[in-house]
RNA sequence: CGGGGCGUAGCGCAGCCUGGUAGCGCAUCUGGUUUGGGACCAGAGGGUCGCAAGUUCGAAUCUUGCCGCCCCGACCA
């Protein structure tokens, strides 16, 4: 993409609304506008990182064998009366009417709605287990949105709900979220650690939240620092075999957040060398709930003795417009964003130094279609402005390789080489940049 | 929902106390000089001062109401 070409709004000074880091970065990147109190439009930048995002999502929940569909984002208030959330869910619900005068809401969950789908689909214990997701805007009207797209009104959830016959079956449901959490984090760069949750009047130990680690997250947490060094579950698990060794494994360690939080268990389990005391930004829910929704709504299969028996669900939830906040709340410095390459808005960065010079022009033309050939995704800074622009505004996007093109470099016929991530720069012959980096960049889009 | 604050040009702000018809920096546009880390000079465009009533000869400025946004707290993917 040539930048000249894209839609890149970027703001050299701070506005003054935006207090975190990640607020601040996408404000000045270009990535999102405001439309109102926690409501983004999501510019071009921001789309794309919020794009590689909900694939990797994508991806690890089709890997773990969940199903995608598509509910939609209103539903009727009749659905939440059957299950008595209606009246219960509160002031968070958007509530709607439509031209007949029909109660409506904008979804902020679809737990009622799926159960409404697998009732009328599912008629016996031979339909299940199911695993259905999707990916869908949800809006909950906060008291107090703030903190851009990492607590906005309307976010990008994808939700997944199990349904199973009996609760050991349900574990094993639950166990394959778990270990797609892992991955699905693991694979943007994050260190996701699951901490136990409040299971609410269900109880058991069936419930985490998934936390990554940053200085401005929301709630204080605790963990024990072997969490953190733990081996992600790899490509070829098997989903369909025993999951439990690795939930055991990711289990075994002491993790909560503040409310979950005993201190006098966390000083006496936990080595003092692995006390973790820190800040955390919840980015993934999982929840076993049994039948609260099936009962209610009658959402039964037969059993094998022919009797009806009420579904036993769970529900799993990643915010995936929240991932992009807290990515750059854990990768970023003064100068801006410095993206994971899997979730990187392009993967590279060219800057051409002097525009309307022919031979750094062709020199850049070459790398650039040599690149886009080679499957790399590139932003051409082939605009007129001066060096130093192109430099900070390259630093402020953040992308994770920068390829520079002048004069000077290109006099001994190199190229200047930049990764973001550490600001090591080195030269590469010009003939060669373009399959050097290109071998960078799949080399880092590869993963276990 | 309690407490606090703010709405003046795209962004950051001053002017308001003490009413007299709007200003600064950055950004934008034009011309020129520059050209390896957010340049310089000269010129230009851009604002019904959030909205509505009221007071007044006259309101960005004073009064009232409404709307919007932000911060702290309680709550949440």
């Amino acid at each position: 993409m040539r930048l000249s070409q894209f839609y890149l709004p970027l703001m050299k000074e701070t506005p003054a609304d935006a207090q975190i880091a990640s607020h601040r970065l996408m404000l000045r990147a270009g990535m999102i506008r405001q439309e109102g109190a926690g409501i983004y439009a999501w510019l071009p930048l921001g789309f794309r990182v919020l794009k590689k995002i909900e694939q990797i999502v994508r991806e690890e929940q089709n890997r773990a064998g969940a199903v995608e569909m598509l509910m939609p984002t209103i539903q009727q208030a009749e659905l939440w009366r059957e299950s008595g959330r209606y009246d219960a869910y509160g002031n968070e619900m958007l509530r709607i009417e439509d031209r007949g005068g029909r109660a409506m809401l904008f979804g902020p969950t679809n737990e009622e709605m799926i159960t409404e789908i697998l009732r009328a689909g599912a008629k016996s214990y031979k339909d299940l287990p199911k695993l259905l997701y999707h990916i869908q805007w949800k809006f909950r009207d906060e008291v107090r949105p703030r903190f851009g797209v990492m607590r906005g009104r309307e976010f990008l959830m994808k939700d997944c709900y199990s349904f199973d016959i009996d609760e050991t079956a349900a574990r094993h449901s639950y166990n394959k979220m778990f270990a797609a959490y892992l991955r699905t984090f693991a694979r943007m760069g994050l260190k996701a650690i699951p901490m136990r949750a409040d299971t609410g009047p269900i109880g058991g130990d069936l419930s985490h939240e998934f936390i990554i680690l940053a200085d401005t997250g929301e709630s204080a947490v605790f963990c024990d620092k072997q969490l953190i060094e733990l081996a992600i579950p790899s490509k070829d698990t098997d989903f369909d075999g025993d999951l439990q060794p690795i939930f055991d494994r990711f289990t075994a360690h002491y993790a909560a957040t503040d409310e979950m939080h005993d201190e006098k268990e966390f000083e006496t389990s936990v080595d003092e060398k692995n006390q973790i005391a820190a800040r955390g930004i919840e980015v993934g829910h999982i929840f076993f709930f049994g039948t609260k929704y099936s009962t209610p709504m009658k959402a039964t299969v037969a059993g094998s003795d022919g009797k009806d028996i009420p579904i036993q669900m769970g529900s799993y939830g990643v915010g995936v417009s929240r991932l992009v906040g807290g990515l750059i709340e854990a990768y970023h410095d003064d100068d801006g964003c410095k993206w994971p390459m899997a979730v990187a808005p392009f993967h590279v960065g060219l800057i051409n130094l002097k525009t309307g010079d022919a031979e750094t022009e062709e020199a850049c033309s070459k790398i650039y279609r040599a690149l886009s050939v080679a499957g790399v995704e590139v932003l051409y800074d082939e605009t007129k402005a001066r060096p130093g622009e192109k430099f900070a505004r390259m630093d402020l996007i953040g992308l994770p390789y920068q390829i520079v093109i002048g004069p000077r470099g290109l006099k001994d016929g190199k190229a200047e080489v930049k990764q973001r991530l550490d600001g090591e720069k080195s030269e590469v012959a010009i003939d060669d940049v373009a399959a050097h980096i290109a071998g960078l960049v799949h080399a880092a889009l590869e993963y276990e």
